[in-house]
DNA sequence: CTCCAAATGTTATAATATAACGCTTGTTAG
DNA sequence: CTAACAAGCGTTATATTATAACATTTGGAG
């Protein structure tokens, strides 16, 4: 058990939990998880945290895996259509999906010390937004929410 | 009144009312709303869609106000800090404030045909979300809704 | 008047993202 | 088999968004 994110949990087998859910996804649905893609949802995986696209990149190029800009916004591009992956919009980073092959609308946490990001869900058009939406006659496609503050362990500690 | 948005309302009083608080308000916080930031929120109100600050430097430049993209920024910034306008993450762009005065989380409904952007009030601290962060004892600073979809105006019609 | 802080002018550059075009590869119809 | 096609990839170039840094101006406080 490790702290990636904001809970302890089994981050090996979280990483070979999503990866496999992918595979069989990609399968099922004759998307290609071409060698580069799957190295890009890795290192989104790694850590609970978001990563741009050069950082991204960074990785890819040291790994032999292409240098140029649109080798890793054809991949994020991918997985993020996939649905393996979410943009943080306020980041203008991205991150593994920890939900997949659940039908969601992402929500995010997103600690503004550690970048850590942990995702959760959102029921945005069952709140005031939603009301508002229906009253104007706004019809909602997709919606991004993110929460930024500080995680449990980078708020100040009241310890001696 | 004219549909500026997604409401028909008087935009002249909504221009002109919006104006006089930012001023009020300025006095009273002994903020300066010099020429340049004034005129960016003129023309952030001017119509309710979210403006690039590439867009806002060329009105800028046009006028002799500034042909720099610092001037613009700095306007911007000026008018987030003060609460005056928002800045939309999902275009890159900002928007005057319609809610000023009232202490706000702002969400908006941001049209993907026409760039209208409607201001709308969220209650993410109370919702699915807000449950998560406290039980992740995460602590929420700044909220991010944003809606993307159709406008009233700008879904298909079925008249003949 | 002098000093200081805030605002502005200006140059340069950083960071993020996409357009465009040609090559490779793997699939499939003939 | 092989021509035709689509998807993916390599590469160059460029577009878009944003900030660092420093000199100058301005307006009030002492
Ligand atoms: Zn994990
Ligand atoms: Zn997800
Ligand atoms: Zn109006
Ligand atoms: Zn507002």
């Amino acid at each position: 058990m490790t702290t990636i994110g904001f809970e302890t949990h089994d981050h090996h087998a979280c990483v070979s939990e999503t990866m496999a859910k992918a595979e069989s996804r990609c399968a099922a649905q004759d998307l290609r998880l071409t060698p580069v893609r799957r190295r890009v949802l890795e290192l989104l995986l790694a850590e609970h945290r978001a990563l741009g696209a050069y950082d991204i990149l960074g990785h890819l190029s040291a790994e032999g895996l292409g240098t140029q800009p649109p080798v890793a916004y054809r991949a994020l591009d991918f997985l993020v259509k996939a649905g393996f992956a979410h943009r943080i919009e306020a980041l203008n980073a991205y991150i593994a999906c920890t939900h997949l092959g659940k039908d969601h609308a992402p929500a995010f946490l997103i600690c503004r010390s550690c970048q850590s990001v942990a995702e959760s869900g959102t029921a945005l058009t069952q709140g005031r937004l939603g009301d508002a939406a229906r009253a104007a006659g706004f019809q909602i496609e997709h919606t991004v929410v993110e929460a930024q503050g500080l995680c449990p362990a980078c708020q100040p500690q009241d310890a001696a």
